[in-house]
DNA sequence: GTAACTGCAAAATATTTGCATCCTT
DNA sequence: AAGGATGCAAATATTTTGCAGTTAC
């Protein structure tokens, strides 16, 4: 079971200063492996024998700090976290990409391919980061 | 104290079948008067002293259902909610505007002059709803 | 008068904090 | 060896539910 992906989440951990621990592992290998994005609820459901929920929480916030995945913002108080891509860093996350939630599977994906437009504001407003959260149904559930 | 704002109240309530009483006129007035959004720990800040935890919770989520306010994603788990515009009815929300969070005060604005860019997604999508929030500085805290 | 709204109590759930212990570097 | 990560206990915060009393229509 100490495959490609586990070599692939040790380097991942290593690459943004994150010490390599069972619990970073296990939990980074499940945002390696699926593709879409993951809840508290979701990593507490697979790994929760396993792992305090506490720890969670902590691995989580400390993922987020340091770059390696990006929080995904929601109306229903469930956060999702996502993969970042490379040009993110610790401290300034970069995701220029939109996000897709799908009705019917529930699932929330990252969509890398498809750029954040740019909005035109009016006079006055700065823009720092700007969100896209766009929900429908997936490829896989048409 | 029974005012324009007063009466606004009552009528938008009435216009979205909700009952009129005191607590929901006076949840109504935080929005109409503030036009920032609104989370539920704020009302309950403003309005903690006068009614129950929980008859807000129940208000703010018949507002939803009516098609009163409508709630804005976040990714710190504090939903906030935002006078709907005249096109949302009651079950189908139609907020095509952006919605823009300052860094400085903290506050949450819908700007209805902006409309959400049109999204092309990849083959196989089918698109539901487009949520968009842009953070940076408001015109006030420049 | 009836249906709906409210407050209170309580349960269920979610999140944070402190501390002692263990593990990574 | 030292600093950081983890688990456990417990405190705190958030959200939901049931029910009895009250109010709007």
């Amino acid at each position: 079971m100490s495959s490609a992906r586990q070599q692939e989440a040790i380097t991942l951990l290593k690459a943004h200063s994150l010490s390599v621990t069972d619990g970073r592992t296990d939990i980074l290998l499940l945002f390696i492996s699926r593709k879409g994005a993951l809840a508290h609820s979701d990593i507490e459901k697979k790994l929760g024998d396993r792992y305090d929920r506490v720890t969670i929480y902590r691995t989580l916030q400390a993922f987020v700090d340091k770059g390696l995945i990006h929080s995904i913002p929601s109306k229903d108080n469930s956060i999702r976290y996502a993969l970042c891509k490379d040009d993110c860093a610790s401290g300034h996350h970069h995701d220029h990409h939109i996000h897709f939630v799908c009705k019917t599977c529930d699932n929330t994906y990252c969509l890398d391919e498809v750029a954040t437009p740019s909005v035109k504001l009016p006079k006055g407003y700065t823009v720092n980061q700007v969100e896209m959260v766009v929900s429908g149904v997936c490829q896989a559930c048409q």
